[in-house]
DNA sequence: AAACTACATTATAATTATTCTAAACTGTTG
DNA sequence: CAACAGTTTAGAATAATTATAATGTAGTTT
């Protein structure tokens, strides 16, 4: 989503009507430079700070998960007790500090371009993403 | 663990006490040809109908973890409601079929091998693994 | 082999993430 | 502004996983 004020219009746009709720999601999604990487979790609580009231964490999962099939939001494949989302729809890669649970984009030329040689026969390659998982020198059993 | 059935011995070795429930593990998990991918439910019901009586799943829990911590499964980064392990645990990387829900393994040369040519300062990468999420090619919405 | 001890197993309760439900609410259209 | 369809909401329901506390068992000591 564009980096204005017009989430209204966006919002119309997709075929989402726009409530306050999703109109503060997306201030607090979109209006940003950098990517934004979030749980369900942290989205809720920044949201109800921001908002000065309280948000169901049903309608959280419900907008996101709109926005995820609308392709404003990527679902990342981290083995997590939780879901993670990111704002950054394009194909890159992360990194996953197991330390602090944090998630890092990887810039473009940190990884070389991953090169598929074969697929499963009568399947479509949907995605492919790679996940390093790193963690402070010091610490070397999970 | 390897293709044998001295799993008494292996499970000593580990420092783990071979119970009946635990033997049993290391036969349905280890005594294959190729890698076997699963989740905790999947390898409740497998163990309950080989035993002829019921394991308790907290016994799965707990086995299939201290198996991951002695390094004989590796569990796999899919975004899954469930958890998925393998027990195929060098570097390797995944399909996974959105929609059979089922992992296959890539073969060693199915994908190029993945360079990190920067990490993040401080840390030391635990590991590269890339999923490749497939799925049908007359069913393109997720 | 009886007794002891530390670790394992078990059923069940607790916890956590997520989805469902049904009622109240609110954009939108006419 | 009335009516309708889509939204939000609190709370219930579900599902995966972890914790608990009692009972059981492997391994060691006697």
């Amino acid at each position: 989503m564009a980096k204005n004020y017009n989430f209204i219009e966006k919002l119309r746009e997709l075929g989402l009507r726009p409530t306050k709720q999703r109109i503060k999601m997306c201030e607090v999604l979109f209006n940003r430079e950098k990517t934004f990487h979030f749980t369900i979790n942290d989205l809720a609580k920044m949201l109800t700070e921001k908002m000065g009231e309280k948000i169901s964490l049903a309608t959280v999962y419900n907008t996101v998960h709109a926005f995820e099939k609308k392709g404003y939001l990527k679902e990342i494949s981290i083995n997590s007790d939780k879901s993670y989302f990111d704002t950054n729809t394009s194909i890159h890669h992360h990194f996953y500090d197991e330390d602090t649970h944090e998630l890092i984009d990887c810039n473009e030329n940190d990884v070389n371009p991953v090169i598929v040689k074969k697929n499963i026969t009568g399947k479509k390659i949907n995605s492919v993403e790679v996940l390093i998982k790193v963690a402070s020198d010091y610490q070397n059993q999970k």
